[in-house]
DNA sequence: TCCTTATGTAATCAGTGATTACATAAGGAG
DNA sequence: CTCCTTATGTAATCACTGATTACATAAGGA
C-alpha cells in the first residue's frame, strides 16, 4: 500500500562509539532505510569476496543489525539476490543506453556493435555482478518479473536495431532475424559466461581477455552483414 | 603409486539386515570402493534434487558410511564435483566422439555440425550435468587437469574439422579459423547454459527448446561457411 | 492517549563443510 | 603365523549458514 516514506535520519546505528555508551540514547531501534543498507552490504561483500561467499548472517552485521533483521525485508536469500540483480541489471542496462544514444546518428549494424561491446564491456569489468545476473543458482529468472522484463527490453531492441538493419540493407537476408537475435544473444551471453566461468584462458595469454571478446563479437557481426 | 586393486567384494555394506543383525557378522568395516559409491551417489543426488541440494553428508548418508568418511577420498567438496564433473565430461566427449564416427564419410562442415547437434543434444537432454561441467561455481575448471584437458581435445578437433573445411573451400575465407573456433564455441556454450540458466523461455513456446537450438545452430552455422 | 502495525532482537532449529582424536581392518615384513 | 604400519572408517565437535519463533519496541494515525 503505497511507497514507505524515509524516515529521514531516525538515526543510524553506525555512529562509532563501540561497546555502549555511557549515556544510552537510544539511537533509533529502527534502521530507517534496511533495504538499502542490506542490498548494499550484499553488492560489497559480493564485490570483495565473490557471489559465493554471500551470506545473509554477514549482510545483516555489515548492516549493524540482527540475523534475523532482514527477513523482515525479504522473504528469503533469493529475494535478496533478485534486489542485487535488478540493480546490477539497471546499471547494464543504463550502459546499453549509453552507448546507444552515443551512437544515435550510425547505421542500425553500427549501433548493434555498439550495443553489443556495451554488453560485452559491462560483463568484462564486472563479472561478479554478471553472474549474479546470470546464474539461476544465485536468483531464479522466472521469479522475478523485473528481471524479466529487463531482459525482454535488451531483446527488443535488439530486434528493433536488426529490422531496421535490414530495411537499410546492411542485414544478411537468408536468416530471420528472430533467428539472429537468438544467436547474438547466445553468442553474447556465452562468450560473457565463457570468461566468468574460467573457459578462456588459453586464448592469446597475452592480450587482454576483454580485447579478445571485443574482436570476437567483430568478426561474428562480420557473419551476418549483407555480402559487398 | 600405482592402482589400488579393488578389493574385490571385501563385503559390502547394504545387504539389507536392518538394525544390526543378531549375529554380528563383521560385515567389512571397508566399503570396497567408496570412491565410486560416493560419486554415484552425488550422481543421483544431482539427478533428484539439482546441482543445489547436493551436500557431501547426504552422498554419505546414501553411500551407507559416516559423514567424515569422503574426506578419506577426497579433500574437499570441490574434488568431489570435480570427480563428477570429470565423468560427466566424459560421457559428452563420448557422444561427441559417436557423432563423428557416424559422420566419418561426410565433408569436414557436416562433421562439424554433427558435433555441435551432438554437443547440443547432450547439454539439452543432461542439463544438470551440463551445468556441474560448466559453472565455476560448482567445480573449479584451472582445478582439474583432466577436466581441462578433455575441454582442450574438443576444442582441436573443432579447429581440426574447420581447418579442413577452409581447404576443401566450405568455409568463409575473412575469418581466422581461430576466431571461427572462439565464436562457435561461446554461441553453443552460451545457448546451453542459456537454457540451463532459464534464459530461453519466451522463444516459440510450443517448440521444443532442444529443436529451437538446433534450427538456431543451423543458422549460425550457415553464416560460416562460403557464399555459393 | 491509546493501540495497531512495522520493524527490530534473542533464542533456537536443522543442516552444512570441515577437522580432530580415535578405532579397526588389510596386508606386507620378519 | 605374528607383528606392525598404513589405509580407511567412525564419533564428536566446530564454526557456519538459512530460516522460524516468541517477544520487544518504536512509529504514527484514530
Amino acid at each position: 500500500m503505497g511507497e514507505k516514506k524515509t524516515v529521514a535520519e531516525t538515526g543510524r546505528r553506525n555512529d562509532g562509539d563501540p561497546a555502549g555508551s555511557p549515556r544510552p540514547r537510544p539511537r533509533a531501534y529502527h534502521h530507517g532505510n534496511l533495504v538499502d543498507a542490506i542490498v548494499q552490504a550484499t553488492i560489497s561483500l559480493i564485490e570483495e569476496r565473490g557471489t559465493e561467499a554471500v551470506s545473509l548472517r554477514e549482510a545483516a552485521r555489515r548492516a549493524g543489525v540482527s540475523s534475523a533483521a532482514p527477513f523482515r525485508h525479504f522473504p528469503n536469500k533469493a529475494a535478496l539476490m533478485a534486489a542485487v540483480a535488478e540493480q546490477a541489471m539497471e546499471r547494464l542496462t543504463a550502459s546499453i543506453e549509453a552507448a546507444l544514444a552515443e551512437t544515435s546518428s550510425l547505421a542500425p549494424m553500427a549501433r548493434f556493435e555498439a550495443l553489443g561491446r556495451a554488453y560485452l564491456g559491462w560483463a568484462f569489468d564486472n563479472p561478479t555482478h554478471f553472474q549474479v545476473i546470470s546464474s539461476r543458482a544465485l536468483v531464479d529468472l522466472q521469479a522475478s518479473p523485473r528481471l524479466r522484463q529487463q531482459n525482454e527490453a535488451i531483446r527488443l531492441t535488439m530486434t528493433d536495431l536488426l529490422e531496421s538493419a535490414r530495411r537499410s540493407g546492411e542485414l544478411r537476408t537468408d536468416i530471420s532475424v528472430d533467428q539472429i537475435v537468438l544467436s547474438a544473444r547466445a553468442f553474447g551471453y556465452g562468450l560473457a559466461r565463457m570468461h566468468v566461468d574460467g573457459h578462456l584462458p588459453e586464448w592469446h595469454p597475452s592480450e587482454a581477455p576483454k580485447e579478445t571478446a571485443m574482436s570476437a563479437l567483430a568478426s561474428y557481426l562480420r557473419t551476418l552483414r549483407r555480402e559487398a
